[in-house]
DNA sequence: TGCGTTGGGTGACATTGTCACTGAAGAGCA
DNA sequence: TGCTCTTCAGTGACAATGTCACCCAACGCA
């Protein structure tokens, strides 16, 4: 699965500040890994040994219940590193999370101890490695905000906005958003059949179409 | 609020293993801070400027909402690091988690610029802050997945357990429970009530007694 | 003893989750 | 064109949880 991209360390924070001669060494030791759309880049079974850093695509990263039940904790993009990971090497303990490549992705994976050496020695990496940790906690706050105490038709509105991003047409199943917010189908397709009744979408096979974005604006912030 | 304590490098494994110039200086640059037991610690409009380290005592971090309900995310003991302030600090955004002294606290702050050295020069420093890190994600992952795929009987038989510490007296309103588990007092009083119907607890006003152990740890287990 | 404060109980109703179905839309194929 | 299979969505009944508006009981204290 390795491939070969230009010079990547121009896509990151942590390493654009870098010394030439770090970011050559750097190059050198990395691997690129692809991954397809779809396809599981970590998960409970499946712990990397290493860093890593994401070049180009995104993943979504979500938690399942024992029931089968899902729900999406954030999204990885180009430029960010996927510090979950890490976390779980360094912490051994079980957990039930998992990354899925939601496009094509490449990402650059750091052996332990080029990671080691560079969080000691260059002051931007470690707080780029930093600062991504702390992004994560703000993330999951977010995510526990919304779940312990967030309508459901708000959370849906918010999440049918992000996922159109921009644009007003969303191809989702009722399932695919129920493993957004962590909910159940029947309830999403309750709530959409709401939203329809009053006109701020148009749903057809797969598909749904905003209608009514300032509405959904309005719902969504009334949070 | 300028205290003394011992020789606290002793006390964390991020400090414990350094070489006794490292401790000394340590020494010399961070202050020891005491809150009294109920003080707030950090908040929304108290955050810190610099990294703290917890000597002596426990503190509750819990996130509340709008609507002033409120939820424990998790508890930081004597020996380990708050990192969410730090992680609060370094991304600058907007959160609404707090961090209240459960018993009297003892901490150590360390200057921004004595942890950033700390966190170059010594390898199991940074670890340990890496580490403090990974704890808390896998700790919030945690919470999410209880919030919301956990059902609140189970969940609430989980917590008394885990508050009496092993004993079975346990002192705690109705309220303060619900705000442990981010749900609504009323729905803390039904499951108890039910609870004691069932022979598990019996109540009086402000304690609970747990009379049935095993069977509230086989309910609990039951997630 | 009376009074105010706090903790807890209760019923009605809204929202969300679960279960067991049904039916509808599209894909592939004879 | 029809047939069949799979996936997606709709529905009603009920359970669990959250919300609201109250009530009452226990306790602290003047």
């Amino acid at each position: 699965m390795k491939t070969t991209v230009g010079d990547w360390t121009e896509s990151f924070l942590g390493t654009r500040n870098l010394p030439r001669r770090v970011r050559d060494k750097l190059l050198h030791e990395a691997r690129v890994v692809s991954y397809k759309q779809g396809q599981q880049v970590f998960g409970p079974d499946n712990i990397p040994d290493s860093l890593m850093f994401l070049h180009a695509g995104r993943i979504r990263v979500s938690q399942s219940s024992d029931a089968g039940r899902e729900i999406v904790l954030y999204r990885v993009e180009a430029g960010e590193s996927c510090v979950l990971t890490t976390a779980c090497m360094l912490s051994e303990e079980a957990y039930n999370a998992e990354g899925i490549a939601e496009t094509d992705v490449k990402a650059i994976t750091l052996p332990k101890t080029s990671f080691d050496r560079l969080a000691a020695e260059e002051d931007s990496f470690r707080g780029f490695v930093f600062s991504a940790y702390s992004r994560r906690l703000i993330d999951l706050l977010r995510v526990v905000d919304d779940v312990a105490f967030g309508r459901m038709d708000v959370r849906l509105a918010e999440r049918l906005l992000a996922l159109g991003e921009g644009h007003s047409e969303i191809q989702a199943t009722h399932q695919a958003l129920a493993n957004e917010l962590g909910t159940a189908r029947e309830v999403v397709s309750r709530i959409l059949n709401d939203f329809q009744k009053r006109g701020l979408i148009l749903q057809t096979r797969g598909r749904i179409t905003l209608q009514n974005k300032p509405q959904l604006e309005r719902l969504a912030d009334s949070a």
